[in-house]
DNA sequence: GCCACACCGTGAGGTAACCTCAGCAAACTT
DNA sequence: AAGTTTGCTGAGGTTACCTCACGGTGTGGC
């Protein structure tokens, strides 16, 4: 099984992926949340008030589908749906005490489990895969 | 927007995972595979002959999935289904030579992107990638 | 040799997370 | 004021998974 030198590095990039992915959504099942729930809980958490179709635009996903994200959020009570009082069109979200809280349970869950997944790395390792990464991603 | 020191190395990962995902779809697309038939083709042709459990196994999924993809392949002509003389229970996907030329041309196709990806980094760097990357994949 | 048991693939049927398209309301444009 | 654009959502479809039950097949114990 011959590898094309760096085509080999992009398959490498993807498996790390899934296993992070994998560890991810393992991580997350006491809150019982999908990944991508979580990840659209985050950003509502972060700009603290989003119109779906911005949710939509930072998820990279369909402003129809964002809807049913957001759904899935306020069933559980962690997001609200209210009106933007500036475009009465606009749904903006707003995360609830709940919401905040475990946005923050699992931002530290999360980041116990990729520290230890890199706890195998150097400290210069780390630094390192960091600013390689971050070439990457423009 | 605090980053939580490896949070972000696990964020950062999985970015640059989903442009090369995104872009490896795109490449794709002349053949009008996704990315899993192209992943099941590759196994098919890299391990020439494979019976169904072992793809599933190899894709990660549940058996049941896998005669799906294997459906799908079979259909497109770059696979046949044939019968294991040693258990007549099990099915072994053997690549047609179309199927044999797809997986070559998409190899090709893929490495190609790959390398355009990578090339912004120095020939150091993406050995240095490759070494930290290797170190967490067990 | 026979039988219980384990195993291989698949039909049936379900789910999650997407999508497009059409439509209603509200907001802009002229 | 009328026409166009924008923001969201209902309806309905697709894809890629899943579990469960079942029929055909191999295997070990007796």
């Amino acid at each position: 099984m011959r590898d094309g030198g760096t085509a080999t590095l992009g398959d490498l990039l993807m498996r790390v992926a899934r296993t992070l992915r994998r560890r991810f959504t393992a991580t997350l099942a006491p809150w019982d949340l999908s990944p991508h729930q979580a990840r659209a809980l985050r950003v509502v958490c972060a700009r603290d008030g989003v119109r779906l179709s911005e949710l939509a635009e930072a998820l990279r996903i369909a402003p129809r589908s964002a809807t049913e994200v957001a759904d899935g959020l306020a069933e559980r009570g962690l997001v609200e749906r209210t009106a933007d009082p500036r475009d009465r069109r606009a749904v903006v979200l707003v995360p609830t005490d709940a919401g905040r809280t475990v946005q923050r349970e699992v931002e530290e869950a999360r980041a116990a489990d990729s520290t230890e997944l890199f706890a195998r790395l150097s400290a210069e390792d780390r630094a390192t895969l960091e600013r390689i990464l971050r070439q990457l991603t423009d």
